[in-house]
DNA sequence: CAAATTTTTGACCGATTGGACAAACGTTAG
DNA sequence: CTAACGTTTGTCCAATCGGTCAAAAATTTG
């Protein structure tokens, strides 16, 4: 064993078609779902030919589960990276700021995701029960912490997880209609920076005005 | 002029038989999109024919293109609604009630248009620059004159209202996570009176502990 | 009733799909 | 050089797709 990873040995061609081909099934499976997608379009926004790429994955399917297996690691980085040292307050502004941040860095993985648990989540339903609903527990439980030491106000901490993740993916999976509704000036480049500045107000403060 | 209406007319069966195929034709599309599902998959969850379907709807795109138009109306309605009289908090409150009941009663069709969304709303982009942008131009003004009497907090109200969608929304769209993540406990039928409390501390108060 | 009209279906078509395969091409080691 | 191996492509295939069409069946109309 000198590796020391099970994973099949590649080639250096290999190793950078294969992702050149993972890069071009992402902008094209986010932009029009899974059954939405074919090879030919992936292949040619690869630059290659069918057989080519049929080369290096064997089955579509095949492109798409790799894509999701890396997608959740880096996709749950932000929320593990949430813990109890430090201000209550303040990391979870961090949080929420890192959550946007990936919004508007990454919206083709969000919407990958996002089709992918649209259309019920067949090929990762086994990791949302498993994995993501452990690590989710598991925040959980710090946050509810949080509010018994009186640091935040008491709310449902699995709630207030969800409404991180919708209102910070909202920008990438609907971006089409953010930008749509804000017009030409609103929803230019600054739209994240005004996003961030109302979010941070909505999940600090509230809508009440102040006494 | 006896109708009134300048629709086609139509027999009982006609009526009977559209009515029939847009609701199959709302279950397929919104689980598999617009290019994920097929016409043979609306002919038998309306249980009749393909050719017996395309007497009734002559292309595949007209059926959703049906669907769409019925389904805008519907779903800006409690925006709509959204006026002048009456507290302002207890307005926005309303809002926010109104508009998680229709993710809980309408979660197809929520999951219909965030499928045309996340796919560049290809069919409904002149919709959302034209209709729905006035519509929230036009509440964002209300919003803001409460900010200006002071009766909640300034905040922009264009990404208030954004954030309303998203979060209400994420319960339809997103609902295979939510009750991952929630568990069979948590997750059963009363997750939606959980989260509409969380959303109404949330908007209202925020995060901050009670001075 | 019978004629006219509407509704339903089986058979079919061209285009596109995911994928297979063998042959050709390129590269490198001896 | 040549043999071995990795890479690329043209061609082909069966299945599925959206949609057509003529004819049969059902319904409405007189």
């Amino acid at each position: 064993m000198t590796t020391g990873t099970d994973a099949p040995r590649r080639t250096r061609i290999q190793q950078e078609k294969r992702e050149l081909i993972l890069e071009a099934a992402l902008e094209v499976f986010s932009t029009n779902g899974f059954r939405g997608s074919t090879i030919d379009q992936i292949a040619e926004a690869a630059g290659m030919s069918k057989p080519n790429l049929l080369y290096y994955f064997r089955r579509k399917e095949d492109i798409h589960e790799t894509l999701m297996q890396r997608l959740l690691d880096t996709w749950l980085a932000p929320l593990r990276e949430l813990d109890d040292i430090g201000d209550p307050l303040t990391e979870l502004r961090s949080y929420i700021r890192r959550k946007l941040e990936m919004a508007r860095d990454f919206p083709r993985e969000s919407r990958l995701f996002a089709n992918e648990i649209l259309q019920g989540a067949p090929r990762i339903m086994p990791l949302l029960a498993g994995e993501l609903k452990t690590l989710v527990d598991e925040k959980a439980a710090v946050i509810k912490g949080w509010m018994r030491a009186g640091k935040i106000a008491r709310t449902d901490p699995w709630h207030l997880i969800f409404s991180i993740w919708a209102t910070t993916q909202h920008y990438a999976d609907f971006d089409v209609q953010v930008r749509a509704v804000l017009g030409p000036n609103r929803g230019g480049d600054g739209r994240f920076e005004d996003a961030a500045r109302f979010l941070e107000q909505l999940f600090l403060e509230g809508l009440k005005p102040k006494g």
